[in-house]
DNA sequence: ACTAACCGTAAGTAATGGATTACCAATACA
DNA sequence: TGTATTGGTAATCCATTACTTACGGTTAGT
């Protein structure tokens, strides 16, 4: 079987690196709208739309519905999961190392102030 | 005054979307390194790692340190501050439009079951 | 069945961005 | 004071990518 759906933090990363995809994933905050309507106002045109929302679905970031002629996009709601899981994981590890070297440094100086 | 760091999250997401400055940004984890220890066994050479630098460091990822002829960069700690509000504010509002939904498509659907 | 609305894809183009090499400035050290 | 180490910047090149227009396919409605 093969995967459509990637949701890996890096592709999530590149999906919404482009300021029309953020503004798209934007529009989808509350609630799934048809391409049509995604792109209305926006100042690209409806296939680059199209296209932005194809990157997004690789992502895992959005899911499509389709009803009638006309097809819905909305977000994919475990599609931002692995990135903040990352982010937060990151920030864990940063925090715990800099009170490490904290210490350290602490310790270091007092050593110094030994004599 | 003008401000050296930006740190809006659209900034971030940018920097991260490079896989080099990915990388990089992995290899501060752990503490403060000069940029020739960064660059050591990356695919690319010294200066683009300079550039990458610099980008991590307009968006407030990172900050630098000099030490004789060295440069020290590290994780900026409010780096991914912004960020990670963001995405969760994004998710709760995602899964508050979410439940609204669904309470009407349940409301619409007994309704449906009244006749 | 014909027409209109909606949307995805293909092909081509222009712009962005990541890389390189070459160069220069600053500090350390002999 | 010369020489080596370290690293930032400039100029340039090339690949990627975000756009456009043109087209075709599908569904709804008359």
């Amino acid at each position: 079987m093969d995967y459509q759906y990637i949701m890996a933090y890096d592709t999530v990363l590149e999906a919404l690196a482009d300021p029309t995809r953020r503004e798209i994933f934007e529009r989808l905050r509350d609630g799934p709208r048809p391409v049509g309507k995604l792109a209305d106002g926006l100042p690209v045109s409806r296939p680059a739309v199209s296209q932005h929302l194809k990157v997004l679905k690789e992502a895992g970031l959005v899911t499509d519905r389709k009803d009638g002629t006309r097809r819905y996009y909305g977000v994919n709601r475990e599609g931002l999961d692995e990135l903040r899981a990352y982010l937060d994981e990151y920030w864990e590890d940063v925090l715990a190392n800099f009170a490490v070297h904290l210490e350290r440094d602490t310790a270091a100086k007092d050593k110094k102030n030994d004599d």
